[in-house]
DNA sequence: TCTGGGGTCCTAGGACCC
DNA sequence: TCTGGGGTCCTAGGACCC
């Protein structure tokens, strides 16, 4: 059998978060809303309990805001970047292994704590709670696979007092029996529709349909999970960042956008923050694509995807570079044939590389972009604020900004939004 | 009427994740 | 009227090579 595995999960992440600082949402209903305050994105147990589904459109729940007094919020990612953060830098004391899986979930590695493992989880719950606020839960098992399903039984089935563990087989077959498929980790819902047609409906099913089945209705990656979910270890845990791969940034604006000059701007602030992005992670980028489109919601209005990939010769990851790509990509692909309104528009990176890697010019551009330019840039919007500097081609006019008309404040991120203590 | 075998590389699209 | 944003991986099929 191999080492264990944990994986500790936060409950209701963006809620608690939000409760962390603001007392009055303990105990009620809470929802906090994508970005443009589109779809429910998290819920606390009163609003899963009022059936507010994960993804749903705040439209389609409105009825029951007004009934059952929820508490809408609109999605605060600063805040929660921060204070996950925190959550990992408590996690750092109980093993030199961590992959910080995503903003809310980190597998820890669990070797050499043998029968102390309970215990080791429990200590580590306690010490985020204590130290950020965030209540979470833990699951352990001999694979990944095994410890997220493991971090689903401890959410569900208080039973477990918010640790299972799974490298016992009783405990395991005990889980696995009562559980769904789909609620296995990399099992959607198109694969889940396969199998229940295979006759495959619990996770024990699955565990045990033969491999080759398994390869013919979900390929390899379908395959390496029945393997994981027979303790056989697949997946290790990555605690040294892979670089990646691709990097985007795109919005939807307030309201439609509908002439070129508001989707230049917009197109110039996304480009802006991805060169930033870029930057950040010391990466250059090879090609851009630029793409808007209309609300496809809305099939009675007139349609278009527009999308222009473009190579960046040399590669880059200079501002002027990025924005002067992305707006050509805009321009050749503009059409005023109808009244398109597009609610969506998005600058899209690839072929990543670092700058040292980056493939030289045997012609060299005749004016180089300055290195130093960039980093005045980043060093006065770091001091003074995001876009304080901005390139005129954004200019000044919001009217494409997203919704956030909800947003609590950060307040762990900008000194003006501390709370203030009165006593 | 007859028309090989064995590769690589790239891209679009599907499926999944949080 | 209102439906998020940002990622990864895999496969099939076309283009191309000798």
């Amino acid at each position: 059998m191999p080492e264990p595995i944990a994986l500790i999960d936060c409950n209701n992440f963006y809620v608690s978060c939000e409760r962390v600082f603001d007392q009055r949402l303990l105990g009620i209903p809470v929802v906090v809303l994508s970005n443009n305050d589109g779809c429910a994105i998290a819920r606390s147990e009163e609003a899963k309990v009022l059936g507010i589904k994960m993804g749903e459109p705040v439209h389609l729940f409105r009825d029951k805001v007004e009934r059952h007094g929820i508490k809408i919020l609109s999605s605060n990612y600063t805040l929660y970047g921060d204070m996950s953060r925190r959550v990992v830098a408590a996690l750092h004391a109980f093993s030199p292994s961590l992959e910080v899986y995503s903003i809310d979930e980190t597998f820890v590695d669990m070797t050499g704590f043998g029968s102390r493992m309970v215990p080791h989880a429990a200590a580590m719950r306690d010490a985020v709670r204590t130290l950020t606020g965030i209540p979470t839960c833990v699951g352990i098992g001999p694979t990944k696979t095994m410890a997220k399903l493991a971090n689903h039984a401890a959410k569900k089935n208080p039973v477990f007092g918010g640790v299972c563990d799974m490298m016992e087989k009783g405990v395991a077959d005990f889980v696995m029996r009562r559980i769904e498929v789909g609620e296995v980790w990399g099992v959607g819902s198109r694969t889940e529709a396969k199998l229940a047609s295979q006759g495959v409906r619990t996770v024990s099913d699955l565990r045990d349909m033969p491999m080759a089945l398994a390869r013919k209705v979900g390929t390899v990656v379908l395959e390496r999970t029945v393997a994981e979910l027979q303790g056989v270890r697949c997946l290790d845990i990555e605690d040294v960042e892979p670089q990646r791969k691709g990097m985007a940034v795109t919005r939807s604006p307030g309201v439609p956008i509908t002439d070129l000059d508001t989707m230049c701007r917009a197109i110039t602030a996304h480009a802006t923050r991805a060169a930033e992005k870029l930057r950040n992670h010391d990466l250059v980028a090879g090609t851009l694509t630029v793409f808007y489109h209309t609300n496809p919601h809305r099939p009675d209005r007139p349609q278009r995807h527009a999308s222009r990939s473009l190579a960046l010769k040399p590669m880059s990851s200079n501002t002027f570079d990025l924005v002067e790509a992305a707006l050509r990509g805009v321009r050749s692909s503009w059409r005023s044939d109808k009244p398109y309104g597009f609610t969506k528009a998005g600058v899209i990176l690839d072929d990543l590389l670092k700058p040292d890697e980056a493939p030289r010019m045997l012609f060299e551009p005749l004016k180089p972009r300055k290195a130093q330019l960039m980093n005045a840039l980043d060093q006065v919007n770091d001091r003074f604020g995001k876009k304080t500097l901005v390139l005129a081609s954004e200019g000044f006019d919001r009217r494409w900004h997203m919704k956030a008309d909800m947003r609590t404040p950060r307040y762990t991120t900008r000194i003006s939004d501390l709370p203030v203590l009165r006593v």
